[in-house]
DNA sequence: CAATGTGAAACGCTTCACAGCG
DNA sequence: CGCTGTGAAGCGTTTCACATTG
């Protein structure tokens, strides 16, 4: 097991192959080569090859990966066994629109607690989620075993919501708002940083031929 | 202008630079060097230097860089002078929360159209954009001189959202579909998965200690 | 013989370190 | 002297290339 230090980005491909190879088993396709595999996620085979053999050796030579195996390997390294509970906090826009995004079970995630410092939001029921206070996020967070919280407040307020998620107990943030918070070591911070992507295409467009 | 390939980080850092510099002007500070300003955003004064030195030089030896030059090299190289249009298509939770989104404005960037299959929600009009038919999305794309699409429909349908947007004529695409694109190599394409960023998150929480 | 698994080479970005300039 | 601008070193990741295997 001594599992090196894992490239972030091998994870995230990961779940792209096993999102392709699930497709894949569900017409009935029981072997694919890398190159193939790479080829239908917009990858190069070497890629592939690598990242898979971060976790041992999965492949057959002269024949491929069979797609059932390959899936399994993935399921158990990516830990898709288990379910994880989530928090928003911030209930406007964003955050109802991620109270109804459907991602969240597909990824054996389940929102069980919304929280908004609105006072004439809190008792409202969006998506199936009841808003709460942020006064009463340190029971809940405990009681409702969350481990993620999503910030989905404005920039001015992120730092504070990310400070009472992890005093309350969460291990991951992701993060809406364009700030970059600090938290402790040992809390895992993932940025959407929306704004940033919209800058790039800016200079992307102001600078193309 | 033999601009080589600058790194995305770049680009990214330099709207930070940006930002940081402008509060700068406000207080009156005339003259930073590269280290305090790389201390204020996070930065080590090396990838500072490194990342304007891309564009030529701007600063003075033994003083630093002059804020409101720098902030005119900055604005001309982000080509923050300009505005570009914006096409939001398929206005679900995430799309209609796209639209209510400040910060398009916020980075010259205007939101003038929006496409849904929906015949239900055409004619709709969300937060001050009126929804239109997918078949017109050609014409309008033109006629609204629009050079950024965002798809925000669900992944089936992302491929053809895609194709579309690039035929009636956009160079750039926001993709929150998890799936990859195909579209020309001209064409610049943006990912933003949640998906992916959630399952990072899971494999943390599944493998952490 | 096709396709894997994997060292070695290439690459791209960041950090270092210092010559040179005002 | 302080601080820039920049080659050179360092580092983590991707790509190459090939010996190996069923």
């Amino acid at each position: 097991m001594g599992t090196k230090k894992i490239p972030e980005g091998t994870i995230s491909r990961l779940f792209v192959y096993l999102r392709e190879i699930t497709a894949l088993i569900s017409v009935n396709i029981r072997t694919i080569s890398s190159a193939e595999l790479g080829n239908r996620v917009n990858l190069s085979d070497a890629q592939v090859r690598k990242d898979l053999g971060h976790f041992g050796q999965f492949g057959v030579s002269g024949s491929g990966y069979d797609t059932g195996e390959l899936k399994a390997a993935l399921e158990r390294i990516l830990g898709k066994d288990k379910t994880w509970n989530v928090a928003v906090v911030g209930i406007g826009h964003l955050g109802s629109a991620l109270l109804a995004y459907p991602g969240f079970k597909q990824h054996k995630l389940s929102v069980v607690a919304a929280f908004d410092a609105d006072t004439k939001k809190i008792g409202k029921k969006i998506s199936g989620v009841v808003i709460d206070s942020i006064e009463d996020m340190p029971k809940i967070i405990k009681d409702k075993k969350i481990s993620i919280g999503i910030v989905a407040v404005p920039s001015e307020s992120a730092q504070e919501a990310a400070g009472k998620l992890v005093t309350a107990g969460v291990s991951c943030i992701l993060n809406f708002a364009p700030t970059s918070l600090s938290v402790p070591d040992k809390v895992k911070v993932k940025d959407v940083d929306l704004s940033r992507e919209l800058e790039t295409l800016s200079y992307f467009l102001a600078n193309k031929r």
